[in-house]
DNA sequence: TCTACTATTGCAACACGGTATCAATAAGAC
DNA sequence: GTCTTATTGATACCGTGTTGCAATAGTAGA
């Protein structure tokens, strides 16, 4: 059951075709599902999630669109403090950038945007005459309930 | 050629006979590698220089010693944006945490220690009410050479 | 120094994420 | 519709990292 065409392409549809990328129905049904993705996904949940859409698409393509989106910085890759053996995760790129915090207990990720964040950035551009194109700040520990609760 | 057992212990060593762990002339040479590193290795290049000193060493003793220090927070790993490959690197954990930034162009990795990181890790242990164990900051980007230089 | 206990090792097989190759297919320009 | 060529699916492959198990060797205690 592939994606009707006529739906109103998301963000990312668009931004490659405006690029000159071939728009083949594998790469926008990968794109729905990054796209409405409600947590980040590593590329076997893509896939899997992919395959619900239309069954054929292969393993392979999800790699290959993958790589394309991050080649255009459309995406951004995480690591998540492999948490869970070594697989990557993936989520659109924000307007601004943020910090992920995984909490080592209970696996919870959550995000955070700090102003002390830009301003290291801009530090780190001025300091270092360092030209940033990508940050990945994680930050592993105990979130607050598991910090607190009973048998941590 | 196995490492003079007379020879002093490097900090790794004494920090896990400290914790009651035993002393394999196998871990000697993995600690006595890791601390005498002049660049941040992977797993692999640490098997070759191990096997070095002892030709037996196998490689999962190096991934279990590699876990080890990694468990009890002597090392740190580090992705280093994944420039090639999938491998990870290591480094003696610093009194202080530093940034990395990798060069996408020539591969050079830069250190550098700010105020406002540790100020911001302190913003997300109030704000975020989250206990903080292990922070991870890499940065990808151009350095200043291959920023200036001719055909960047 | 000897003994006994058991953590650790080497080995070999495995799991898994990700990549490469290549013939077949299908976008998209004309 | 036709043609060009980017993209796909299939398959084999690579490298990192893990696991199970019998053999080995630290270490504590006598």
């Amino acid at each position: 059951m592939p994606l009707p065409q006529t739906e109103a392409p998301g963000r990312l549809q668009a931004e490659l075709m405006s690029r000159g990328l071939r728009m083949t129905h594998q790469r926008r049904t990968i794109l729905s599902v990054v796209e409405t993705a409600k947590q980040h996904l590593d590329a076997s949940q893509i896939l899997r999630k992919a395959r619900r859409i239309d069954p054929q698409i292969d393993r392979g393509t999800v790699y290959r669109t993958i790589n394309l989106l991050k080649r255009h910085g459309l995406i951004d890759e995480l690591d998540l403090m492999h948490m869970q053996g070594e697989k990557h995760y993936y989520e659109r790129r924000p307007q601004r950038d943020h910090i992920h915090m995984a909490c080592l207990r209970c696996g919870k990720i959550l995000e955070f945007e700090s102003d002390l964040f830009d301003r290291l950035k801009g530090q780190i551009q001025r300091d270092c005459q360092f030209h940033i194109v990508v940050t990945r700040l994680e930050v592993g520990g105990y979130c607050n309930q598991c910090r607190t609760s009973p048998s941590a």
